[in-house]
DNA sequence: GCAAGGCCTTACTAAATTGTGAGTAACAAA
DNA sequence: TTTGTTACTCACAATTTAGTAAGGCCTTGC
C-alpha cells in the first residue's frame, strides 16, 4: 500500500499528471513487465508456460505483472472453465501489440544508438 | 552503493544483458529524468534555469540525473570557466535528441491508447 | 573580508519495490 | 484418500530508490 502523504507519492502524482508519458514509463519500469508483454506475444498465453519461459520470475512478480498489464488494458485474461483441466489463457489487446512496435523501436535504438554506463 | 550479491541485482543484470530495452528503460525510470532531457531541450542549459523549470526537484537529484544523462551520452556538459560569471552549460546530443523523438512517439501513444488505472 | 549566487556533494532517513516461502481453491487421476 | 496440476494469494524480509538537510568550493560584488 503506498502511503498517499509522502512527497514520494507526491511528486509522482505531480510528474504522471503532468504527462502521462511518466504514468507509461512508470509501468514499464516494473521488473519483469516487458518480458511478459513480450512473451505472451511470442505465443505463451498460459501463466505456466510464462513462468517457464520468463527465467528466473516468481509466481508472485507473474501474477502482479499479469494484473498490471489486465488493468491497463494491454493484455486479456479468458477463463475456460468448462475445459479439462481448468485452463486461463493470456492474449495481447490491439493496444498491447501497439506498445510492443513501439518498443521494438526504442529496443533497436537502445541496441545501436545508446552508450551504455560503464 | 548496490549490494551485487542479491538476488534483485542478479535479476536485474540478467534481464539487462538478456535485451537493451531493459537498461533503457531502467534508466527511463528514474524519477525527473526524462523531464529533465525534455527541459534542457526546450532550452534551459543551466543548472539554475532547469531546477526553477522542473518544478519540485532537489539539487540532489537534478545533479544526479545531470550526471546520469551525461554518462549515458544523451547531453553534454560544457564548462565556460573562462565567461564572467562562471558558467556551465548542458545540451542535448544527437542521441539525445533521437531519443526525445522517440518518447514524443510515446508520449502520444500513452496520451491517446493507453487505459490508465483507475 | 564577508555575504551571495551557482553548482554541486555527502550522510542520513523515509518510502517503495522486489524476493521468499508458505499456503489456497478447484478439479482430476490413481 | 492422497497426490498432482493450475493459477494464483499473502505476510514478511531484503534491497533499492527518493527526499532532506547540511555543507563545500569557486567567483564576484560590496
Amino acid at each position: 500500500m503506498r502511503k498517499t502523504s509522502s512527497t514520494n507519492f507526491i511528486n509522482q502524482t505531480f510528474l504522471e499528471e503532468k504527462c502521462t508519458l511518466n504514468e507509461l514509463i512508470n509501468l514499464l519500469s516494473k521488473r519483469w513487465l516487458t518480458d511478459v508483454l513480450f512473451s505472451i506475444e511470442e505465443g505463451n498465453n498460459r501463466f505456466s508456460s510464462l513462468k517457464e519461459d520468463v527465467k528466473l520470475i516468481s509466481d508472485n512478480m507473474l501474477a502482479n505483472r499479469l494484473k498490471l498489464l489486465e488493468q491497463y488494458g494491454l493484455i486479456i485474461r479468458v477463463e475456460n472453465k468448462s475445459e479439462v483441466p481448468y485452463r486461463i489463457e493470456y492474449s495481447l489487446t490491439e493496444n498491447g501489440e501497439k506498445l510492443s512496435e513501439h518498443l521494438d523501436v526504442l529496443c533497436k535504438f537502445s541496441e545501436f544508438d545508446l552508450k551504455m554506463k560503464v
